[in-house]
RNA sequence: UGGGGUAAGUGGGCGAUCGCCUCGUUAUUAAACGGGGAGGAAAGUCCGGACUUCAUAAAAAACGAUAGUGGGUAAUGCCCACCGUCCGCUUCGGCGGAUAGGGAAAGUGCCACAGAGACAAUACUAAUUCUGGGAUAUUUAACAGAAUAAAAGGUGAAAAGAAACCGGAUGUCCUUAACGGGGCUACCGGUUUGAGCCUCCGGUGACGGAGAAACCCUGGCAAACCCUAUCGGAAGCAAGAGCAAACUUUAGUCGCGCCGUCCGGCCCUUUGGCGAGGUGUCGCGGCUAAAAGACAAGUAGCUCGCUCGAGCCCGUCAGCAAUGACGAGCCUAGAUAAAUGAUCGCUAGAACAGAAUCCGGCUUACGGCUGCCCCAAUAA
C-alpha cells in the first residue's frame, strides 16, 4: 500500500484529472495522467461493480495494482496525478501480466524519468 | 469403512522478501522501537432498539404491522416453555414432527370440473295434489302445465350440514300352505364421541377434567376484501455538533481547451494510435445584461460524533428453558477515492466472502475437519 501522501484523496482531484489529463485506454486498463502542482505522484484507482459484484475480488485487483505502482514509483516523474481505470477483461489476468501491461502504458505516456 | 442428513463447533498453517492504517514511547524534520489491525455471515437491508435532529395539546381518521397463553428482553414480527389442532408411530403409558392458531348470524366477494342447484341456493329423475288432456258414456293411461315436498337417486372436496356403533318392531321386504324363519332402517331405544350453555374442581393463563340438563336447523375460504383488538410521529451518521480559510451569483454569447472504450475519417500492425468535423458534456478566459455588495447563506475542507459496549470471558447461584443475578479477570479494528496487504515456496487442490454510527434478531451463501442423527457393509 502506498502512503497517504501518494494517494489521491479528493473528489476534486479526480475531476481535474478527468478534465485535463492525458489518456490512454487499453483492453484491461485505462490511465489518465494530469499534472498537479505538487512535487509528488498521486494515484487513484477506479474499479466499478461492472468488473465484479464481489468486493473481495475488486479489492484484490486494487491491491495488486497498487503494489505494481509502488514498485515503479521511484522511477516515475514527480508531480503527476494518475487515475487507473479497470475494465472487466482483467478478471482472468495474473499478476505478472497486469504488471507488464501497466509498465508499457507508463512507457507510452512517457511517465518515466 | 462408505453414503446421506443436520448446522452445534472450527473458519487453513509455516517460511522468505517488500509494504499499509492506527496507538504508545523516544526523537521532535525525516525517523526508530513496541502493541493492535475484517466476519460468522462483515452480505441481503427484512424486523427491533440505542443515538441525533426536526415536529408535537389530546384524540380520531387514514396508512402500516401484529394476531393461542405465559415468560425472557432495552425492544421485537425474535427466543424459550406450554396449550389447542393436524400428521405419523406406538408396547396404548406415550413418543416424534408440522402449525400466520382472533372473527364466517356485520357486510361484500369467491367456491374449479361435474352437477338441476355451491348457500338464507337447487326440482333433473322419481313422488303427491290440482288443472288440461285422452273424452260430449265408463275406466282412467301416456303427455303438458302449476303447486307441494329436501326422504331418496345422481354430481361433487363440500348439497339446507352433528358423527360413529349396537339392538329392535308395532314399519317394510323375502320365504313358507300355516306356525315360523331371515333381511333392511326414512321409525324406536341405547351407548360413545363432538360443539355450545350451566355448575364444580385443577391451572397465573391458553386450557384441561368431572357432572347435570336439554336441544342438536342455519356449509367452506379471512395466506380474498373486510371487521375487531393491540402497537406505531418523521427522517436518518451524507444524522448531527464545532472550527479555520477562501470565493460575488445567475443568464446569454464568443473564443480556447478537454473528455467520451460515441459516430464518421486517416495512419498503422498492435494493450492500437492520431485527430479537421458532428453531437453531447465539462473547465478556463473575455464581453454583455440583470441582481447583489457589511451581514447572512452555501460549499462531502478539518476535528468531533467513532468505538468501553444492552462488551468479551471464567466461575457460582436461580430457572424446565430462553435468560438473569453476583463475583474475578480482560480491552479487543476505527479507515474516509476508504488501511487490515502483494509476490513466491512448502503443505492438500482450501469454501462463502471485505467493517463504514453501534447493538439484538431473521434470511441467504459456505470446501475440509470435528460433533450429533439415519442407512448399508464387514468384524467381534
Amino acid at each position: 500500500m502506498l502512503k497517504k501522501d501518494n494517494r489521491m484523496l479528493k473528489n476534486k482531484d479526480f475531476d481535474r484529472a478527468f478534465k485535463l489529463g492525458q489518456s490512454f485506454y487499453g483492453k484491461i486498463l485505462g490511465l489518465k495522467s494530469a499534472d498537479n502542482d505538487l512535487l509528488k505522484t498521486r494515484l487513484g484507482i477506479l474499479i466499478s461493480t461492472k468488473v465484479s459484484k464481489k468486493a473481495v475480488i475488486r479489492n484484490h485487483f486494487r491491491r495488486q495494482i497498487r503494489e505494481i505502482v509502488r514498485k515503479e514509483l521511484p522511477l516515475l516523474k514527480n508531480g503527476k496525478d494518475l487515475v487507473i481505470i479497470v475494465f472487466p477483461q482483467i478478471l482472468d489476468k495474473k499478476f505478472d501480466e497486469i504488471e507488464k501491461i501497466l509498465v508499457s502504458i507508463f512507457n507510452r505516456l512517457k511517465l518515466y524519468k
